[in-house]
DNA sequence: ACCGTATCTACAAGCGTTGTAGAGAAACAA
DNA sequence: TTGTTTCTCTACAACGCTTGTAGATACGGT
């Protein structure tokens, strides 16, 4: 993403007008490694704006995206995160407990579709998400987290039941920044 | 996913009833590449059992998902896909214009996170999404999409736009069947 | 066949997100 | 500056997907 000023011109050159509002909402994303809801944005916006709408974020927020300044991704939280980081291309990390998404940087020069009966696709992209649970969540959760894990094995019973998704498993490290 | 057979023995093993609208599921689910959303679990369901209720569906969903039978998957398209392939470790291509999902059996030995900063996260999973356009989509509304990222573009004016995720371009094929 | 309990349907509400309308502010020209 | 046009603002309501609730119904073991 540019910076505010880089923005306003941005902005004013298709047409857009610039408020108080998208400016703040500006400065909020510069620099912002945490991949922000539009709702994490609208209260870091109101702090500058008390009447800021949520509305307003999540349009000024889809604006910024088709202008290709920020990515909106769905990450499987529930809802949309913005991600401010577009010059590098990355990949991401997600936390399954909090929700965490944070930036991992790496390209796969391998991640190719393989041979096979041709289904036509066109692909254009591809993107990894890596899941697992984040340092705080480890620290502070980890017992209960094993006594859900537990229960749900308990409740399967006899019956051999596969956790979805748990292929590999290792402690790995990410870098961050944006 | 097992058979429905198996999958009524499971559920009783589980303590849960096994009605005839979750054995009409269990059929719909059998062998579907599809990777249907509850809606459409709901409207095959409802051809052989017409008084099925949604919340019956995303209910039996859910108990699938909870016993590791069925994979539920956010993979952007606004809605919960659900994937009753869970033998096999494999990916998903996903057409941005239709949200038709594919399986991709493919293992990427060499995906992991770089070094750098430890950002602390422990890794379970890691999937990756290809994104495209289906071969229908190819096919039907290619010269519409031309024009809509022309708009877009266009839009931009001759403030340099980035679209967003348009790193790798190329026909690849992929193998069907789950 | 009986009974306890899980499940069913129907309805409504929850959440994230978007549409609408009228008030307000930005951009640009005179 | 002033005016005019157009976009944007807020507030409110509605949307689509999903889940909670309540009473009726059906399963499954005895």
């Amino acid at each position: 993403m540019r910076t505010p000023d880089e923005l306003t011109q941005l902005f004013r050159a298709n047409g857009r007008k610039v408020t108080a509002q998208r400016q703040c909402i500006f400065r909020v994303l510069q620099g912002d490694v945490t991949h922000p809801s539009a709702e994490a944005v609208f209260e870091a916006a109101r702090r500058d704006v008390e009447t800021i709408s949520l509305k307003t974020v999540y349009q000024t927020l889809n604006d910024l995206s088709e202008l290709g300044e920020i990515l909106s991704l769905d990450v499987g939280t529930g809802m949309t995160r913005f991600d401010p980081n577009v010059e590098d291309a990355h990949h991401h990390v997600v936390c399954r407990r909090c929700g965490k998404v944070r930036d991992v940087y790496a390209d796969f020069p391998d991640i190719s579709l393989p041979d096979g009966p041709d289904l036509g696709f066109e692909v254009g992209s591809a993107e990894v998400i890596f899941r697992g649970l984040c340092a705080e969540c480890l620290a502070a959760g980890i017992d209960s987290a094993e006594i859900d894990s537990a229960e749900i094995e308990a409740a399967v019973g006899n019956a051999t039941a596969r956790s979805p998704g748990a292929a590999t498993t290792a402690t790995v490290t990410a870098t961050a920044g944006s």
